[in-house]
DNA sequence: GCCAACGTTGGC
DNA sequence: GCCAACGTTGGC
C-alpha cells in the first residue's frame, strides 16, 4: 500500500480542521506533478500531513484517502483563486481525492528532525528547494515515521 | 518580509 | 521549441 505525503499551510487548512471536519476535498493543487501523484491515489492509501509555511514546519499527523479521482471543483468557480478557464467539463484537468482524518501526532515531526533522521533521497520533503506539496513515500520511511510519530 | 528555487507562460 | 519574464512556494 503507497504512502503519501501532502502539505498544507495550517493557517489555511490545519490538521486540526481536518480532524473537526473528518473529511475534506484536497482541493486547489495546479502543479501537474503533484496532480499525477493525486490520480494515483487509492482508498485506503495513508498519506502524511504536513504543516507548510509555519514555525516549525513539519509532519503533524496522518489521513487516509477516502475517495479517489475526484474532479477538482474548484477549477470551474470562477470566483475561486483556482479558477482554470482552461479546463472544461468534459475535459477536466485537475483531479483530486478525499482524505479522511485518522490521526495527530502527539508531537509534531519537524523538517529539522526530518533532515536528521533521512536523506534527501529517502524523503523527498527533506530536498532543498523541494516545493511539490503532494509526493510519495517509501515504504521504510514511512514505517519509521508511522513509529515515530505515534511514539510521540 | 525576503528571496532562492523552480514551474509556467508567452513572444518569437 | 527556446528562453526570458513572471508568479508561486515555502524556509528562514
Amino acid at each position: 500500500m503507497p504512502y503519501w505525503l501532502m502539505k498544507s499551510e495550517p493557517e489555511v487548512y490545519s490538521l486540526q480542521d481536518l480532524q473537526r471536519d473528518r473529511f475534506t476535498i484536497w482541493d486547489g493543487v495546479r502543479n501537474y506533478q503533484a496532480r499525477n501523484f493525486l490520480r494515483e491515489m487509492q482508498v485506503g492509501d495513508l498519506a502524511f500531513f504536513y504543516h507548510s509555511n509555519i514555525q516549525p514546519p513539519g509532519i503533524a499527523g496522518l489521513m487516509q484517502i477516502a475517495q479517489p479521482n475526484l474532479i477538482d471543483p474548484t477549477q470551474f468557480e470562477a470566483s475561486s483563486k483556482y479558477y482554470d478557464a482552461k479546463s472544461t467539463p468534459e475535459k477536466p484537468r485537475w483531479q483530486t481525492v478525499k482524505v479522511e482524518y485518522v490521526e495527530r501526532f502527539p508531537s509534531l515531526i519537524s523538517l529539522d528532525a526530518l533532515r536528521q533522521m533521512f536523506s534527501a533521497d529517502e524523503l523527498w520533503v527533506v530536498r532543498p528547494g523541494n516545493r511539490l506539496s503532494v509526493m510519495p513515500v517509501a515504504e521504510a520511511p514511512a514505517q519509521k515515521l508511522l513509529a515515530i510519530g505515534r511514539g510521540g
